[in-house]
Order: C-alpha cells, then structure tokens, then sequence
DNA sequence: ATTACTTAGTCCGATATCGAACCATAAATC
DNA sequence: GATTTATGGTTCGATATCGGACTAAGTAAT
C-alpha cells in the first residue's frame, strides 16, 4: 500500500476533489483580497458582483443561500457593505419581514475598480487551461452543486 | 445584453469557476463540520488527515503551504489539535527554529471516526458523476492550482 | 379572530482567520 | 567570525464566521 489514499474509493475520490477546492478556494481568495481595498474582503467583492449579475434587489437570505453561507455571515458582511455605502437596504415591500438590497453608484463603481485591478492577475494565469475545458469542469462543478445543495434539505 | 454576465471572456469564465469553487467550498465545509465533534472545524480534519496521507512530522510552514493558508492560521489550528491531544509537536533535530507535527493514536481514532462518520454523507452524492469524470476534474483543478502556487512567487 | 407554526433578520458570545510586528535561529556576505 | 539578511514560529489586535437564542411578521389551522 503505498502512500497514495483511497483515490480507488468513491468516496476517497471525493476526499480528493473538496481538498482540491479547499486549496484552490483558499488561493482564488489570497488572490483576490491582495486587490481589494483594505478592509474589504472576498465575500464583499462576491456579494457585489452577484447583486450585478443578477439584478440587485435581492433579499439577505437569497444572498446567504446563493452562496450557502448562514444568514448570520451575510448580516455581516451587508453592514459592511452598508457602513461603506455600497448598497443601501429597504424594507421588502411585499414582505415587512424582509430586506432588498440596492446597489449604489459607489457599489457599482467599486465593483468596475475592483474587476479592472484583477482582471490582469487572471489574465496571467487564463493560459493554464484553455477556455473549453474551463467550461466543462465549471459545468461538472455546477452539476455537483446542485445534487449537494438540494441534499441539504 | 442578457443577464448572462461576460462568461465569454477568459476571465469572466475564471471569475465563474472561482465563484463555483467557493460555493462547492462552502458546501463540503458544512458537509464536514455538520459530522465532526463540536468544537472541531474543517482545517481540523484536513490537516490530520494530510499528516496520515503524507507522512507526519511535517513542518508548521510546510502544512501551511501545503493548504495555502498564513501560517498564522496554522499556528491556531495546531494549538487546537494539539490541545485536543490529536498531535504533538516537538522540535526539529535539523533545525531549532522549526518544529515537526507528529499524530497521536488519539489523532489516528479522530481521523478514522470523522471518515466513518461522513463516508455516508459523501456516498450519498457519489453517484453525481461518474469517477472518470471526477478524476479528471481533480487533474484539472491541480493542474489550475499548481499554477497558481507558482505564479504566487 | 385566536392560536400554532413558519420565516426573515438581528444580536450575542465563542472561535477562526489573518496581517503586522516580533523573537530566535540559520544562512550568506564580507 | 562579525554583520547582515532570510526563515520558522508565535503573539497581538482587528475582523470574519458561525451557532444559538431572540423578535417581528407572515401563514395555517381551527
């Protein structure tokens, strides 16, 4: 038995790839926060950029589970947002419970800087796999997703 | 213009893969903490279980590197293995500065129940894609993150 | 309409995470 | 071999993250 695992399992297969994502996630991040005003974190930048993507006016909670974290962890990361001026947050108007999100100039500005301060850095590396193969494994990665998410229950 | 963003270009498609690799990180983290005993956390699991696959007596920095965390994360993360009594550290004999993390049988029993305990979790969704395709997703990823770690200087 | 029950969001306390500054040892330069 | 310079780790202070408990508002059941 040599020092490989069990790449042979399934399930030791699956160890293998959420390790691969760990450490990925944890350089994209490094990656990004190095460009990102100080203060600012991935999770701020993320946040914006899919309030732009898709349209804002989004609710915390449908935020917190886009990216599957506890609405804890978005209540926080939108003050920040907030404190900041990037959005600003209005009583749902069809639900008194809730929040929409609204993204401000400053937000979408901030969004625009930070891309433009990035893009070389992805640019540099974007050579590593070529664009086909890119889309495929965010495909299989997007399948895997959702079976995950769904689950959850 | 759609709400479809600019996944046409190079780095539009990183900036999705990244932004998949996040939420499917984001996933296995509470797939993995929702199973460890309380008080545990993924950084935890994963760094026992990187001491058993590769040899333990591994550095702090070495450990560090090898997830692509501050080594002041890992520092944090051995004092709670450490107190928990699943390592124990002692100095390098080839260098004083440094120190080796060797496991502890407790160590091992953690290791060995934490996979019994998400083994079911991880079969559960194992059928998503079939191997082949999950072995060459991983090749891929490794291949993306080795270029990274490079390019990291 | 009153009483469950559910859902959206926040507050709080306990870690986790990380950058900056620091100490000790090692390596490199002179 | 004394003086830089680099390397491995920890400490410290500031946020980030998250689970649990809570409030307010909607929904369902009677």
């Amino acid at each position: 038995m040599p020092d490989t695992p069990d790449t042979h399992t399934a399930t030791g297969l699956y160890f293998e790839l959420f390790n691969e994502i760990g450490i990925l996630g944890q350089l994209s991040r490094a990656l990004f926060e190095a460009r990102l005003p100080e203060g600012l974190v991935l999770p701020h930048f993320t946040v914006i950029n899919h309030l732009i993507r898709v349209q804002d006016g989004r609710t915390p909670l449908q935020l917190a589970r886009a990216f599957q974290v506890p609405k804890t962890s978005m209540t926080h990361t939108l003050a920040g947002l907030e404190k900041r001026g990037f959005v600003t947050m209005r009583v749902n108007p069809d639900d008194a419970r809730s929040k929409q999100v609204w993204l401000t100039d400053a937000g979408r500005r901030f969004r625009d800087t930070a891309i433009a301060g990035i893009a070389p850095d992805l640019a540099g590396i974007a050579d590593t796999l070529d664009p086909a193969e890119v889309r495929a494994v965010i495909d299989k990665l997007a399948t895997l997703r959702k079976r995950m998410d769904a689950a959850r229950d």
